[in-house]
DNA sequence: ATATTTATTGATAAAAGTTACTAATAAAAA
DNA sequence: TTTTTATTAGTAACTTTTATCAATAAATAT
């Protein structure tokens, strides 16, 4: 991906400062219909091409939280994810450096080069636990 | 999903039986190829709806290492996955219990009930390694 | 400023993975 | 054996995402 030559245009510009805007973590579709607020002609190709863009840049977070579908978050220090079961919206979990250890600990345990390390969480959100009791 | 009122057909025998052949992590249509070899006439949906129920019943896992596809996993003891960047494969990685341990410091530092934790690794394998050098 | 280059767009179709539907079938219970 | 109903094959439909392409507009050169 060539992140030189890439253009400032109205449409990236506007899906990069409404993703900023929230912590909601929307998918391309929720996404859209929030942009289209500000963009009427915008098409969904083009909020899909420019959140691919945005993340292979490194610009944005492309979360896969095993829903089916991807959402994108512009948070990009280090933190985790927790998925409600029950409502399914998406949170944010501040960091504990865990990954470092993690890739430590699998050290001599097997024979294969360790990129990357994908971890999410599954749980309830505090609102939903005042609902349950 | 009610497990009880539930059927041995020859189908369903098949997949679990094919699936625990393999070490592999199939998806779907992946393990369809494979079972059709000794059951020319079931459908792909079948195939589907069998992993589907088998893993809501907790006789297999299913996966999601972000690729856009869901793969299989007849091995149940606790094990992660690493999915080799270079050819795609999915290799287990042995059990360090990090799991406990990670529950435990996220307590106090956020408000949600933590039920489950995703894990997988991203890395080369030790043939790609090989090819690399 | 103006012209030129080419990355990007909107619109639409198509791909990929998965789920839903339905009459017919077969596994378990009576 | 008969009855009940979970399951099947075949197919359509759905959801998310990517590809295509002529037209447009952002950056660069003139």
């Amino acid at each position: 991906m060539d992140c030189e030559n890439t253009r400032l245009t109205q449409q990236r510009k506007v899906v990069l400062e409404e993703l900023k805007k929230t912590t909601a973590h929307p998918t391309a579709d929720e996404l859209y219909e929030v942009v289209r607020k500000r963009l009427p002609n915008i098409s969904l190709g083009t909020v899909y091409r420019n959140l691919e863009i945005l993340s292979a840049c490194g610009e944005i977070l492309k979360l896969d939280l095993g829903e089916g579908k991807k959402r994108f978050d512009a948070r990009m220090d280090p933190h985790y994810h927790l998925r409600c079961t029950q409502c399914g919206r998406v949170f944010d979990i501040p960091y504990v450096p865990l990954d470092k250890e993690i890739e430590e600990r699998l050290q001599g345990v097997n024979h294969f080069k360790v990129t990357g390390i994908q971890i999410h969480f599954d749980g309830i959100c505090e609102e939903c636990l005042k609902k349950m009791n």
